[in-house]
DNA sequence: AAATTATTTCTACTTTGTAGAAATTATCAT
DNA sequence: ATGATAATTTCTACAAAGTAGAAATAATTT
């Protein structure tokens, strides 16, 4: 199995993290915080798209809500195989780093 | 500034751990060994080339050794740019997972 | 001088990242 | 009802990064 690239950890993460409505806009919210970067609309539907067609979420559209209009939310979950790929670089990090110093306090 | 991506993080950690020879060959020792899967030549050497072009490593050339023949090993070392993009990703990962339950006895 | 060896260099192709315009579908105002 | 407005997704095109391995290079050994 391939590991997740950087994008996609972060995406699956939201998706594990975020408890309410999971879709585009909220997990986009999501990485930019957590990153502190702008996220083009594309640099998340892409992903998530790709991610969806490689079986590790899912998605499905909600019905309409009695808020504001708009075109309806499409909502995505992380599956058993996505959590798979989680558990991989979360590992793969402890082996990276854990063993590392705080580099914020070292010089070259 | 952009995030390192995982090859790229997993090559300057290398060059950050490595303490003897940092060639190609032990390079790729290194993620082999830490990732557990198959690099490919090309896999190490074009991403380590397109970092040195983004300043984040430096390499030159040895000079012949008295050891069996063979081409001249080049050495490669992580820039202050390197480090500072390390230190980056070492904070990102840090607010990513340091509150995140161990995946590993997690069920979906 | 030919064979062998260690290593790098190069190239072509696949996959992933990124930006944003266009399309869709709902509500609101008149 | 109809048009304006709003929220969201879909689509597309291009840029960047990942990947595999054959070919080139340059040394030593026979």
């Amino acid at each position: 199995m391939k590991f997740l690239s950087r994008a996609e950890e972060l995406l699956l993460l939201a998706l594990w993290k975020i408890t309410e409505e999971p879709y585009g806009v909220n997990i986009r919210k999501f990485v930019s915080d957590i990153t502190g970067k702008y996220w083009s609309i594309g640099a998340i539907y892409v992903p998530l798209d790709r991610l969806e067609s490689k079986g590790y979420v899912q998605s499905y559209l909600s019905g309409p809500t009695p808020e504001r209009g708009g075109k309806s939310k499409r909502y995505y979950k992380i599956t058993e195989d996505g959590l798979e790929a989680l558990r991989e670089v979360q590992k793969m990090n402890s082996t990276l780093w854990d063993d590392m110093p705080d580099l914020s306090t070292k010089k070259l």
